[in-house]
DNA sequence: CCAATAATTCAACGAACGTTGAATTAGGGA
DNA sequence: TCCCTAATTCAACGTTCGTTGAATTATTGG
């Protein structure tokens, strides 16, 4: 079905690239649980078991497919260097410059999805993302009293974002421009710094 | 593999709700997608077939077992109901009775794994609940600009309040005392309705 | 130009799942 | 008591899925 013979093809195409793009497209719009290796090949051109050969098992291409966006947790550490009272707003607005680029988004919202299904995984690499980029970095910069439970509900709000206008796409939150949502928002997080 | 011959039980065990309870649970635990008839039968110490004598198919299952929790919307109008200086409180003390009576936890908990996978009915759901709860009901009693982005965003900030605490079961906030959250998210919460 | 290796497909297997139809047993009304 | 209906299990079917091993074609290094 994929209108090619067996062999190798001409020119030297990057296939497992496109594989994983093909991945992360396909886990970002249903999941880990709902995506099919079946289904992934289809969208990339392939054959199933090129896949396999690529990546191994299905968890493994999952694994492959969310490596990358650790590097968004370097963007968050920034967040603190300067000024402590405009924290708040930049850290809404690396959140949402984090989500706008195309190839992020697809990635964490795969995740995101997937963590949900209880995707091991993703639940860790969730965790991990949450605890170091957050947790590590801007709690100990938080005076007063919980510092971590307080920067786990400035997470708790930007995840809810997320969930709302990236996955389940509820107006108006889904199509508002991300300045008004970031003058929303940023005075919120804000306060959760403050006292 | 249940021990019993087949043929009626002694008794007038009531198994459908016995069914019904076992489903909740896992649904609960897994999500729609990960969740098996089978699973579900092993669960409620029955026969497989006997699920689809009662509910016919496993959407119809998943359909019958989130169906009450929309009672849980009529607690949300009484919040509104008194003085507006204390709303974002009584939304934060509503949200968390809902969540920490066992079924009604249980319901919301599949409800929300499931829609994250895109399972349609759930996502559903989900939609209505935060429409007819916080978007009719409250929204029109925000002054100001943008009043349903506002309600929204009230409401994603408990959703990730949901998924960090229930779902991802994410330290300090999965074992902090309600009581605590509460004072920290209804100031929040509650600015989100003064300007 | 030849051999080795890499890329790719094909065909198939085994497992798990949702669903179905028939068989079996118990309860309830006449 | 007898029959109808409801409750329950059993065994099986058809599908889909992840995975595998072998076969086929291109590239590349010597």
């Amino acid at each position: 079905m994929t209108g090619r013979g067996p062999g190798r093809r001409r020119g030297s195409p990057d296939t497992r690239t496109e594989i994983l793009d093909a991945a992360r497209r396909v886990f970002s719009e249903v999941g880990f649980d709902r995506a099919t290796i079946r289904g992934i090949a289809r969208e990339a051109a392939v054959d199933p078991a090129l896949i396999h050969h690529y990546f191994g098992t299905k968890h493994k291409l999952f694994a492959a497919s969310i490596d990358l966006p650790m590097a968004a947790a370097d963007a968050v550490r920034s967040v603190f260097a300067e000024d402590r009272e405009q924290a708040g707003r930049r850290l809404a607005e690396t959140f949402f410059s984090v989500w706008d680029r195309e190839l992020a988004r697809a990635t964490l919202l795969g995740i995101l999805r997937s963590a949900m299904g209880g995707e091991d995984r993703a639940v860790e690499a969730f965790r991990q993302f949450l605890t170091s980029a957050l947790l590590d970095e801007i709690a100990p910069q938080i005076p007063g009293k919980r510092p971590r439970l307080r920067a786990l509900l400035m997470a708790s709000q930007l995840v809810g974002v997320a969930m709302t206008r990236y996955v389940m796409k509820l107006e108006p939150i889904a199509s508002a421009p991300v300045s008004e949502i970031i003058d929303l928002v940023a005075p919120r997080l804000q306060s959760y710094v403050e006292n």
